[in-house]
DNA sequence: AGGAGCGGCCCGGTGAGTGGAACGCTCCCG
DNA sequence: CGGGAGCGTTCCACTCACCGGGCCGCTCCT
């Protein structure tokens, strides 16, 4: 609803359109994009068109989509390829049948999946890099545990606490609560939160060279997997791949 | 060397600037950019803010880098997305131990590996989503096979034919043999032109739905690997790919 | 001490970017 | 079978955001 960035520079309006079409499942019309980023019709008609030309974006008669450009460039990215060089390895220790192993970050507000290794990595339906809700999933937790309340306070914001299951804690001081005891521990768990029938732990990696926070997690199904046997391991993983990814070591809150 | 795209659209240049830091292995200083693409120190310094506003960019004291923001967007981009969804489990069946399975696209005059499974998909030591030239491995040679004549020969330039290896195949008009038979066959093959030691065979996924040409391939080392077994295995899983992935079939030219 | 290189910043001039308005088109609905 | 609501597209005069030469202070080398 308008207000935003007001500072109508190119480059940050370019940068708009890519969030829309980011957050959209599927390719958008010109309208539509135009209104959901409030710049002007033929504006965005114009930009489009740049960023086509710069093959950012990808035009499929009318409808418009991110295209190969970004694709290659966010590949380039340095931080999140040093991680998951260092974390895949350890990450294929860690599977195992019936359970999923997950590294993320925190990006935006939620939590980006950066890799997935499952069933001794032999497979692995859904590709990574989708973005899961930081309150209802482990490793959204032990990454809300690694920033600071100021940080983490906008982030427990009631409106920011959908429930997706009967199970997910919606309630701003419940869940602070847990950070309290994440941060302490230095584990997080999850239990029918975020998918009814799947239980999670998670424990943090620590802060990358550029203010980036990672997390390891894993997750599956009750009866083929208990998070309460598999701390240690996850820990002593998440211990190997930080110094590994560059990062600073998270380590618990001594008080 | 100048000349180049000659619109000074903001984007335009900011794509530049993205572009010189993708190239770059590692993170660089204002001047080093500037030089690189040209534009004046000044108004780089303030792109690469814009950029670092955006977090497209980021900077560690006074170098910069790419930024989570491409990750991320990178990470939403449809095409590959649902190519590896496609080929993900058929990778998985085809991986063994002393063999690696690679997915590609052809990509600004490289092959962008898309993903890589190793090992029965164990063990997968570097990220995937690195460049490879296309005239030296064989996933660069399948796809090169499925461009028409007028976008293949500006590919096979003398100028970006490098020897990597005493082997790598640097006369355009053998290379240009050699496509027309991986057309007429439907397998490329590659012995010692990338590395020394290895050999790999790749065949034609399809093109998908917006023009990006893919393929996929098997490598290992001589002893360990022995290609030409696995050419119809090969086939068979691009066949099984192409559909899934909403691709238009590659098909072997009947003349 | 000097100077070569760096990142950072100022500021007047100007053309790239803007967006309201109008167009042709395809649908859908009365 | 009109008509009008939606779409993508184009035009063009205005204007303000962007430009970049020049300059500063700093840190390394020599």
């Amino acid at each position: 609803m308008a207000g935003s960035t007001d500072a109508p520079s190119v480059l940050g309006r370019a940068f708009e359109l890519l969030g829309v079409l980011e957050r959209a499942d599927g390719p958008m019309g010109l309208s539509d994009i135009a209104a959901a980023t409030g710049i002007p019709k033929a504006t965005t008609f114009r930009l489009l068109g740049q960023l086509v030309e710069q093959r950012a974006v990808v035009r499929k008669g009318e409808l418009y989509a991110l295209g190969m450009r970004l694709f290659a460039l966010g590949s380039a990215v340095g931080i999140p390829r040093r991680l998951q060089d260092a974390a895949l390895p350890v990450m294929g220790e860690l599977s195992d049948e019936g359970q999923v192993v997950h590294l993320g970050v925190l990006d935006a507000g939620t939590v980006l999946q950066i890799q997935r290794v499952a069933h001794g990595a032999r497979e692995s339906r859904s590709a990574p890099s989708t973005r899961r809700p930081l309150h209802a999933t482990a490793l959204g937790k032990a990454l809300l545990a690694q920033v600071p309340d100021e940080t983490l306070l906008p982030l427990l914001a009631p409106s920011r606490l959908e429930a997706l299951t009967p199970h997910t804690i919606t309630d701003p001081t419940r869940l602070h609560h847990q950070v309290v005891r994440i941060r302490q521990r230095g584990v997080a768990f999850e239990h029918d939160e975020w998918m009814v029938g799947y239980c999670a732990l998670a424990v943090p990696i620590g802060t990358l060279a550029d203010g980036v926070v990672a997390a390891i997690s894993m997750a599956g199904r009750y009866g083929r997997f208990d998070p309460s046997r598999s701390v240690h391991d996850l820990q002593r993983a998440a211990a190997r791949i930080a110094p590994r990814a560059g990062a600073q070591a998270w380590s618990p809150e001594v008080r």
